[in-house]
DNA sequence: GAGCACTGC
């Protein structure tokens, strides 16, 4: 097996020990590697080695800290040993600038001009050409390309780098790329190679789903890192968002006590300053949220502070809600922090909290996304690539069944799959958009009726970030609210959505945009990526339009209400009446409160509202829902009934189909034991409780004997049968 | 009367 071969590691028994030698973010790394000269790198000595696992193995995870040189030198060592005859070795990055600057340090060191034999993709920039050998792309944007090449017959090597990153896409990259050597495909080539690149994962794991293949760990240098529990937040603290205080304290310690060098600290949020006190030499101190955020030089960092939290955004499919939540780190990511202070000499890492919170509190690694988001854009594409059977599709860790369920009857109820759980044609016109079902829904009705160029501003504004610039201070904070409701008063006063089209549409036409942002306290360069989705999306329009069978409508309603019409037909899902004072309850099924963001312009307008479809919701101290316009029940009155006529059974029958009964019978014994499972945890605990209670004492032999006459008629009987 | 992370097509 190849996976016993002399130089290349099995993974298999091999332990992922939490070291901060092994802990490392490719981004940071990226100018400081510059620095060393390639042939100094710790990758060279194993060249020869990973060119053969390549050719030997149709899957093969490398593993090193950055700097090794994995993102640069692999790809070339493979171009040189001539796999790019068969194909282009194309490697992925989860963002897009690393795409681009990893490209451009590549096309440098093989002494050729970006766009040649070395080239890069990412949304709005395709820097490739015919010759180019090496292609590094985003995840999505391979993602993207599987839907027209699902075969991925252009390629001879994917190389999916920053796997330990686990971002939705590098996810279902690794199941489709799994599938497409499950099934043997006609069309796929045969030399095509699958590397997995990761600085830190549970390798073990991740060998098991490629059918134990090799692992090749490269070794790197780093500094020694002290590491040292501040002890100011425990497991008590969890909850408790007062860490920055916390921090905040040790930060100052340590730039009163601790001998030169820079400080980099980690919170959840942007802080508006953190004061330190009259340098008597010059001390810089770093503020970051998190590591991916900003690309930050860290020369000279000594000293990290580690706050113990991130934010996370998180899909709860019982609410059909996103959620900002603050939790703890993993250990795999305090390890990374750590090791942020060990780059260019011995430092230090000052953790606020102590050895309990580490042991009780922090996971060892984060959830992986595809576990905590909504999963609708993602169930689409894979029933675009015609995996209907999106249950039992070879994830590397299967999200929750209700995630899945409630992403296909929200795909069914915006019309992109039927009810037994395929994809419409519609669905398939959907999946062009790079937006959520629920917009692209609204636009696709604007296009049928003609009238698109009134949603297409308004879909680019929605899927940049927040336009609206929030100065920090009071006053002229006063002032950009001033301007705001200006623009939302210009739109009519009572429509968000079409606030961000009049923005759009002013700055567009205006003799200086800049000016005009700033004026309008509007961020330009979020206008500047609005203008340029905008013209991404009516590109995407046109090409649809040219079908023969493209359907056309007739809107013959008011004119000043097909806006709103066009919206609703894809916003029906998040329709919400108005109950008692300011709440408003969503008729989704769940029948949850839920308030008006303050930023709406139909804040304190609730009286004199009845019906409102809303973009998105945000909990925070409230259930808010931000981006609302106001709309009339008839509007929504034969929509509506969508939202409850389906079978969540039908709609994923597909997989129970191809179950075999076996199988079947399998997964309900299966069930039926952790139904039992949670029965006996629940009595458990239950008889904890009692226990604490002195007069249940002598009850307890009497309800003792009561369940084991229970148990030995039912449950033991159950158990026999399964046996 | 809120605020409050990041990425991608």
């Amino acid at each position: 097996m190849a996976a016993d071969r002399e130089p290349v590691r099995s993974s298999q028994g091999r332990s992922a020990p939490i070291s901060c030698h092994r802990r490392q973010r490719d981004k940071i790394q990226i100018p400081e590697e510059k620095k060393i000269t390639y042939c100094d790198l710790p990758i060279k000595q194993q060249r020869r080695k990973l060119i053969q696992a390549v050719k030997d193995n149709p899957f093969l995870i490398v593993t090193g800290r950055t700097g090794s040189g994995k993102t640069t030198q692999l790809p070339k060592y493979l171009y040189e040993a001539g796999f790019s005859k068969h194909g282009t070795i194309g490697v992925t990055q989860p963002r897009k600038v690393a795409a681009i600057s990893v490209a451009q340090r590549v096309a440098e060191e093989m002494n050729c001009s970006l766009g040649n034999l070395v080239g890069y993709q990412v949304r709005f920039d395709d820097c490739s050409s015919q010759d180019t050998a090496i292609k590094y792309m985003t995840d999505g944007c391979l993602l993207r390309h599987m839907m027209v090449d699902p075969d991925l017959t252009k390629f001879s090597v994917i190389i999916l780098d920053e796997a330990h990153e686990r971002t939705l896409t590098t996810d279902i990259l690794f199941g489709l790329l799994k599938k497409l050597f499950q099934e043997k495909s006609p069309t796929r080539k045969e030399h095509l190679k699958v590397v997995v690149m990761s600085a830190t994962m549970e390798l073990v794991g991740l060998s098991a789903f490629f059918g134990n293949c090799p692992v090749v760990d490269i070794p790197g240098k780093i500094f020694p890192v002290k590491e040292i529990f501040c002890d100011l937040i425990g497991p008590k603290d969890k909850e408790n968002s007062s860490y920055v205080n916390a921090v905040v304290k040790v930060t100052l310690e340590i730039h009163l006590n601790e001998l030169a060098g820079d400080i980099l600290v980690f919170l959840t949020e942007q802080q508006r300053r953190i004061f330190l006190p009259p340098p008597p030499g010059i001390r810089k101190c770093v503020v970051s949220t998190n590591i991916s955020a900003t690309s930050l030089t860290i020369d000279g960092i000594r000293y990290v502070v580690d706050g113990g939290f991130v934010k996370q955004l998180n899909h709860n499919p019982r609410l059909g809600l996103d959620m900002l939540e603050v939790v703890p780190i993993s250990k795999s990511e305090a390890m990374q922090r750590t090791g942020r202070a060990g780059r260019t000499s011995s430092g230090t890492c000052f953790r606020i909290y102590n050895q309990d919170f580490w042991n009780q509190c922090m996971p060892d690694y984060m959830i992986p996304e595809i576990k905590r988001t909504s999963l609708t854009s993602v169930i689409l594409t894979l029933k675009c690539l015609a995996i209907h059977d999106v249950i039992r599709f070879p994830y590397l860790e299967r999200p929750d069944e209700k995630l899945i369920l409630e992403a296909l009857k929200h795909l069914y109820q915006c019309d992109a799959i039927n009810r037994s759980g395929h994809v419409t044609k519609l669905g398939l016109s959907m999946a062009e958009f790079p937006l959520s079902p629920n917009l692209t829904r609204a636009i696709l009705k604007a296009a049928f009726w003609g009238c698109e160029d009134l949603l297409l501003p308004i879909a680019a504004m929605l899927s940049v970030e927040n336009v609206f610039i929030r100065p920090g201070e009071a006053e002229k904070q006063k002032e950009a609210e001033l301007r705001h409701q200006e623009l939302s008063s210009q739109a009519g006063g009572f429509n968000d959505f079409a606030t961000l089209a009049v923005i759009f549409e002013q700055c567009k036409s205006s003799t200086s945009p800049p000016t005009w942002c700033q004026r309008y306290w509007i961020h330009w360069r979020c206008l500047q990526s609005a203008f340029r989705v905008e013209g991404q999306l009516r590109e995407i329009i046109r090409k649809l339009k040219q079908q023969p069978d493209f359907p056309r409508e007739n809107y013959d309603g008011p004119k000043h209400e097909i806006l709103r019409r066009c919206l609703c037909t894809g916003y029906f899902t998040n329709v919400a009446r108005r109950s008692v004072g300011r709440t408003f309850c969503t008729m989704d099924g769940h029948g949850t409160p839920i308030h008006i963001h303050p930023s709406s312009a139909l804040y304190n307008q609730e009286s004199k509202l009845e019906w409102i479809i809303f973009h998105d919701v945000l909990v925070t101290s409230k259930m808010y829902v931000k981006t609302v316009c106001p709309i009339r029940y008839e509007w929504v009155k034969d929509l509506l009934p969508k939202l409850y006529q389906f079978d969540a059974y039908e709609l994923s029958s597909m997989a129970r189909h191809e179950v075999t009964e076996e199988e079947i019978k399998r997964w309900e014994n299966k069930e039926d034991l952790k139904q039992q499972k949670d029965k006996a945890m629940k009595e458990s605990l239950k008889k904890m409780q009692r226990r604490n209670d002195d007069k249940s004492i002598l009850d307890a032999r009497a309800r003792f004997l009561e369940r084991k006459h229970q148990r030995s008629q039912g449950i033991t009987g159950t158990l026999k049968e399964t046996d």
